[in-house]
DNA sequence: TCCAACGTATGA
DNA sequence: TCATACGTTGGA
């Protein structure tokens, strides 16, 4: 309090000036000297330190923010320091709510969007074809198989994940604890919530599991354990993270989109490169798909926008059935691949060409089984029907499958092989599959 | 050789 | 029963 004496004694002589000048010039001086003064004369009360004890001081007095009106705090705080250092705090509680919301968030986007689980399914059952894919895809979508968020988001789908909803209750949050005006009860209240919250959040890991069937699921088969570390960082944001499917204008998956049926995407989507570097034909060179490697017709959507905006009119892309095929197989857990075989096949096939025929033959029925997808190759990889070739436009008619998503095995000649099994020398339809199960 | 259309197997 | 898609055929 020595200094404050010294101070005190400065203030006669101030007091001699002109009114004038006293009150433009040194009122504002002599206000920071008295926060001075009280700042020095808090440390040695019962706030030591402002910064550590903050929590306790603004506990035992009312909230005032307004620091002209009470510079002054009725137990030698600094109203007008609080809100600075109590924005901090909320930051770093509004940070931990956050985290907290997307983890305990998965599960209701699933209950809120429905067909973004379906899509996270899908994604689920097709992530075993392409592992990388499926890393990628758990990152964005969130659920382990992508759709994370939708998945337990979208999964994606829409998982893919950036869906406003959780965006703005985050926000509401925020807000929530910066408010001026909150009082001691609001912000208990908020914490309570946010107690709450993260009490959920460590129960989502596994109760989010176990309420979302594909992210649960996929998570049982052990290659998707490298891929949840991304599917946590995508909690940022789902929909953020485009998939390598999508071009720029198409968020996330949260749906995760794989659409169902008809699907639409915009022709730009559609990757026809074969090479697919990774993405299987990937239309998207990185994002999504990209590492996903999920076929480029894989559409995820993002949660609520994204999706209605790729499900718009203008899409020419269409998501057929063979898809679901694919998948479908591709969720079998019995070791027969499932493009390769099928139950109730007798000629056993391989890479989607028939390895013999001649149990069939010689039972005198001719073995005409049409040969399947081998479910590997780029066209096969493809999701989505591309609208506008002639197999496309002539569906009814032609009765064929999209030219942009023809097997390459299935182009060959059935026999052309010569009997020998023309399974893609690379990939294996049964190490494609083996790969998850 | 390519393409379109038809027949038909397959799965939902 | 319907939709999808493979196999086959015929025309350009």
């Amino acid at each position: 309090m020595a200094e404050g004496t010294s101070y005190g004694l400065l203030l006669p002589p101030l007091l001699l000036l002109p009114p004038p000048l006293l009150l433009t010039t040194l009122l504002p001086l002599l206000l920071l000297l008295l926060l001075l003064l009280f700042l020095l004369a808090g440390s040695s009360d019962t706030c030591p330190s402002i910064r550590s004890n903050l929590s306790v001081c603004r506990s035992s007095a009312p909230a005032h923010h307004h620091p002209n009106h009470h510079a002054y705090g009725g137990q030698g705080q600094v109203s007008g320091l609080a809100p600075m250092l109590d924005y901090s705090s909320e930051m770093d509680r509004y940070r931990s709510s956050i985290a907290t919301f997307y983890k305990t968030n998965v599960n209701m986007n699933v209950t809120n969007f429905p067909q973004s689980a379906k899509l996270a399914a899908r994604l689920a059952a097709a992530a075993p074809i392409f592992p990388p894919t499926a890393a990628r895809l758990g990152a964005m979508a969130t659920a382990p198989w992508g759709c994370h968020e939708n998945v337990n988001m979208n999964h994606p789908a829409a998982m893919f994940w950036g869906r406003p909803k959780p965006m703005a209750t985050a926000a509401t949050h925020h807000h929530h604890h910066h408010h001026p005006t909150a009082t001691a009860g609001h912000m208990t209240s908020s914490h309570s919530h946010g107690n709450s919250m993260h009490q959920g959040g460590g129960v989502s890991g596994g109760g989010g599991n176990a309420g979302s069937n594909e992210g649960g699921g996929a998570e049982k088969h052990g290659h998707t354990a490298p891929s949840l570390p991304p599917t946590q960082s995508s909690h940022h944001h789902p929909m953020a993270p485009s998939n390598g499917n999508f071009l720029p204008g198409y968020g996330g998956s949260t749906d995760c989109g794989v659409m169902n049926k008809q699907g639409h995407a915009h022709p730009e989507m559609m990757g026809l490169s074969e090479s697919g570097s990774c993405n299987g034909g990937g239309v998207m060179g990185s994002g999504f798909l990209g590492g996903l490697g999920l076929p480029p017709g894989v559409i995820v959507m993002a949660m609520g926008s994204a999706g209605g905006g790729i499900a718009d009119a203008g899409s020419a892309f269409q998501m057929t059935g063979s898809q679901r095929a694919l998948t479908d197989c591709q969720q079998h857990t019995n070791s027969s691949p499932c493009p390769s075989s099928s139950p109730s096949s007798s000629g056993v096939t391989a890479g989607g060409v028939a390895l013999s025929t001649s149990t069939s033959s010689s039972s005198g029925a001719v073995a005409k089984r049409k040969r399947k997808r081998c479910g590997v190759c780029g066209p096969c990889r493809r999701l989505i029907n591309c609208g506008v070739c002639s197999s496309c436009r002539n569906r009814k008619t032609g009765h064929q499958i999209c030219k942009f998503r023809k097997c390459e095995e299935l182009k060959k000649k059935p026999g052309g092989g010569g009997g020998v099994l023309e399974r893609p020398p690379s990939v294996p339809t049964g190490e494609a599959f083996r790969w998850f199960f």
